[in-house]
DNA sequence: ATTTACATGTAAGACGTTACATGATTCT
DNA sequence: AGAATCATGTAACGTCTTACATGTAAAT
């Protein structure tokens, strides 16, 4: 049920085609939140239009449709948004692989920690670089709030990374 | 294919059968980096024991069936862990939320965010708690390094949200 | 004796990915 | 003229959840 709701979501943010979603999960929510492809997009916007949560506000070259979210929609949104959920869907490969470290030899370990620690940096960074249009409008689904849990999260990972390795470096020596 | 190699991970762990397997799920992975079902555990065990990456070790009553990774396994889940993704899945319904924010009324995203913060401390001291116990011997799949991720993610969760707190309350009126 | 926990399995339907398919508009 | 981008759609296949289904062993 999640993917109706960050369809309405980003359209709350900005009114949108299904090939501007597309690219707004591409970019920015389906590296941290959520992720979907257009061909689950499009059926899913008929699905919406077709209960009256999101309608169809203009039309462009090559069938392009841009949907904006109606009332009906932002109150479901809401309604949705109040209910903190006890066992959220939680999915992350990059968590799962962390895990089992244990199962590298240190070499591969240390390599791999690395790779952590670099991509939480490059992953900062990117966040810290588009911040400054962020206080003009919100981008791609991107408000202050979420760019700063971003922010946090990618150096937590990027800090940490680096505390493990210190840490696999007094186990086996520097 | 990220189950397949969580189940292994799990196993090079600890040996252990498809209900000691649902239960890890629900302890720890399933929280914070990949989830599973009975249904799908014993499948997975089938199809992994006939490839010969894992083995059953010893069956005990009500028809248990212990499993162990084999050599083979082993090799499998390290070529896995040493190949760092590009875009590995990541879903997350709490991070999903959290974009939408700017869709409720002030009043409803402060009490929102109080619960991120609650959430935040509570599995931050939940993983505290165990950390004792994980010197002595992995426990459920949650190594020192995994827990310490963990610990340092929770945290920042908390702090992040204290910080979103004052930044609406400075918008808003306190 | 009854309840709780242990233990495994399958089936239907929902959700998600990859591949196939087509065409218009804009840029170089 | 050709390439890149814009734009939408469907089908087959794989993954995941929910529900159905069954039985044993241990604890109270």
């Amino acid at each position: 049920m999640s993917l109706r709701y960050a369809v309405l979501g980003l359209l709350a943010n900005e009114p949108g085609s299904g090939y501007d979603l597309t690219q707004r999960f591409d970019a920015i929510l389906g590296r941290h939140a959520w992720h979907a492809q257009h061909s689950q997009i499009y059926p899913e916007l008929k699905r919406l239009s077709g209960e009256g949560l999101i309608s169809v506000v203009a039309e462009g070259p090559r069938g392009r449709r841009t949907y904006d979210i109606t009332e009906a929609g932002r109150n479901d949104l809401r309604t949705w948004m109040r209910n903190y959920p006890e066992a959220g869907v939680v999915r992350n490969e990059y968590a799962l692989r962390l895990f089992f470290l244990g199962a590298l030899e240190p070499a591969d370990a240390r390599a791999l920690l690395e790779k952590y620690s670099q991509a939480g940096e490059e992953q900062a960074q990117a966040i810290h670089a588009i911040r400054p249009e962020l206080d003009q409008r919100p981008l791609l689904g991107f408000g202050r709030l979420a760019a700063e849990f971003g922010a946090r999260y990618f150096e937590m990972q990027r800090d940490w990374a680096q505390w493990a390795i210190d840490q696999l470096d007094h186990e086996h020596g520097p």
